[in-house]
DNA sequence: GTCTATAGTGGGATAGAC
DNA sequence: GTCTATCCCACTATAGAC
């Protein structure tokens, strides 16, 4: 079963990479978790940058359609709910990949330059269309505050012990969001 | 002059931390931009840890006083208020720094265990008592949202280009976080 | 597809001269 | 206080047997 351990690699790599961060997690502690030698996961990927790559990838995918839906929406305050929406739902739905980038932002910069600026346009260009056209310094600044508190849907795991369902989440934030751009 | 080659370094020690991240920032690197040796440096700071912890340090001490400021508050409205323009100030007096934490969480955990803890126990602490007694799923969550909002003092870096003044964006910013908590 | 063994690199840190 | 030289270690990655 080759695709399997091609999965089972991947999951612990995510696993590792979110909780310890990219850079702090050696190929040899994934192998050792997988039940593998450092050497055979070469044999898999061929480089950790790859490995990182592969996992990473259906995020920005992810983020790149919801923008590409954005722009092409007039900014009327249903489709700015909308979008918010969205968005959050993309958050929800990678809960667990977001970490990677929460941990360790710089080494995924270095091993995924691409990747990682693909995300930093996606948000600015998300971002900027929150604000309006034509917007104000003011404007700007919620619609950065507004995607903060979508962010929260991240950083949350880090205050909250207890699990907090998608829908409770995905009500109260999206609330609290709007209140954020202050509409 | 030696407090001047001191503070040298942890200017350049904080430039490259924030930009690159702790992990991907060499002694070599910082001996370069600061015109010494490596060597030299662990003359005046015995450890890479030791010179993370001498450039965080003010920060965790600005955190921890306004947390105990807070809980010695009852939670009423201005009060809430009051607590959010101070975390505010202390985000802004240290928009350097906080780069340092932005880039690489993990490393800075690795390399600072403790300081990063206290950090970690401030931000629950507030949140915490932003809460207010006895909260609900919901407050808990709009709380976590609020300081995500002040966190967009820091995070707004990346999205704007121009610079904003600190009195603008505390302006905004403050109104806009007591947007997301729907009080 | 997985292994053992090892090359090659770059980092933090130390010894000791000046 | 600063230097040169070096140690030691962990990691990524590769070579080649099975």
């Amino acid at each position: 079963m080759d695709g399997d351990t091609r999965e089972k690699i991947r999951e612990v790599a995510l696993e590792l990479f979110s909780t310890r961060g990219f850079d702090q997690t050696s190929l040899r502690e994934i192998a050792e978790r997988v039940g593998l030698t450092k050497a055979s996961l070469y044999y898999h990927y061929p480089s950790k940058q790859a490995l990182l790559t592969a996992i990473v990838a259906p995020l920005v995918e992810g983020w790149q359609s919801i923008t590409e839906i954005a722009e092409n929406m007039p900014h009327t305050p249903a489709n700015v709910r909308e979008v918010l929406a969205r968005t959050l739902d993309v958050m929800l739905r990678n809960r667990a990949l977001a970490g990677i980038f929460l941990r360790d932002p710089a080494g995924v910069v270095a091993a995924a330059g691409t990747l990682w600026e693909d995300m930093i346009d996606m948000g600015a260009r998300l971002t900027s269309w929150l604000a309006g056209p034509a917007p104000t310094m003011a404007e700007r600044l919620r619609a950065i505050a507004a995607m903060e508190v979508l962010g929260a849907a991240l950083s949350s795991v880090t205050y909250l012990k207890e699990e907090v369902s998608d829908e409770e989440m995905r009500e109260v934030l999206l609330d609290s969001a709007i209140g954020a751009l202050r509409l």
